[in-house]
DNA sequence: ATGACCATGTAATTAGTTACATGATTTG
DNA sequence: CAAATCATGTAACTAATTACATGGTCAT
């Protein structure tokens, strides 16, 4: 049983869901496809952690509902007294940042440019998912409890490196102007 | 050639070092331990990316040191044209956060102390890093730039996490007060 | 003496991505 | 008419972790 595993449970220990709806729950959390879940999935019911059914649509592809049993509550619980594991974040633009001493000062422009854009985008969506928790609910024990601090710090964070953005186009507009002033 | 390879390239790209000293570098930005990084610099050096020599030492054991080549240098160059991945956090703080309706309080007060304690090692550390960094040097072209920026986003980033942190350990406490006047 | 740091590597396994495969409905 | 969304799955591959293997120095 990986982390991946323990998450989905998390998730159908709040309500079943199929795959596929599944596979775009736990995006936020923990960047997973399709093709790496339905796997576990299959597993986890052959472990009889989860049971599963179909059910017919007309209009879309049929689907297969997971949830989660009994024994599958009872690894949940297991794993809440689990030492946690430090996070991973491998990020893409702090290598390319490392070495910007090589690009030229419209290409990081654009590169900063560009991921400001989906911060801002990212700062709208958690937005709205706190706005859609009602917040007499937001008390330690309840569902919602977690919801709320899981989309508050997601906004926190997207707020912050959209500041960082923010301020790195800042340094590198005030460069541009001084170097038009020298030439 | 993965992003880890354009990572390490980077680095060597300021200054020669050995495989070991380059898992460390590359740490803040990208998680990969040394049974992987060792057969990637191999790989790397038989592409002629790379050319390496070993460092007899005495009282610690011999090392490997590598260093970029002019076709590594361009290959770097390339890579900075190429579109920039998003980036893949995975924590399973969140994901346990995400459970947290399973847990008691004392529990979940341990489980956040625990991470306050470290982003205050974190912020600390970022911090120190930021003050060996001369300011004059921290403009647009410099090499220290990149140090700077980056270590500024990590410190913003622990900065967040740790108020983050503040502010779930406050509504965990103001609930364990509210039980306690009840009952 | 026990563990951490330095230092390099390989072997076995697991985790994760990309591509293949199918196919209807909706939106621009 | 092209692209996105819904929906499930497998096959081939690459990335990454864990464990094995060695061995000296230094601090507690």
């Amino acid at each position: 049983m990986n982390t991946l595993s323990y998450g989905l449970l998390g998730l159908l220990a709040r309500r079943e869901s199929s795959g596929y709806e599944l596979m775009l729950r736990i995006q936020p959390f923990w960047q997973a496809k399709h093709s790496q879940i339905y796997p576990l999935l299959s597993r986890m019911e052959e472990k009889a952690l989860l049971s599963s059914y179909w059910v017919q649509q007309s209009d879309k592809p049929d689907k297969k509902i997971y949830a989660i049993t009994e024994a599958g509550m009872d690894k949940l619980r297991e794993w809440m007294h689990q030492p946690i594991a430090p996070s991973v974040n491998k990020d893409e633009l702090s290598l390319r940042t490392f070495s910007l001493w090589l690009s030229e000062i419209g290409v990081s422009v654009d590169i900063y440019e560009e991921r400001r854009a989906l911060y801002v985008e990212k700062k709208r969506y958690y937005e709205s998912i706190l706005d859609g928790i009602p917040k007499q609910k937001c008390e330690f024990g309840n569902k919602e409890f977690s919801s709320y601090i899981l989309a508050t710090k997601a906004l926190m964070m997207a707020e912050t490196e959209l500041k960082w953005c923010d301020w790195v186009l800042d340094l590198l507009g005030q460069h541009s102007m001084a170097a038009a002033g020298e030439s």
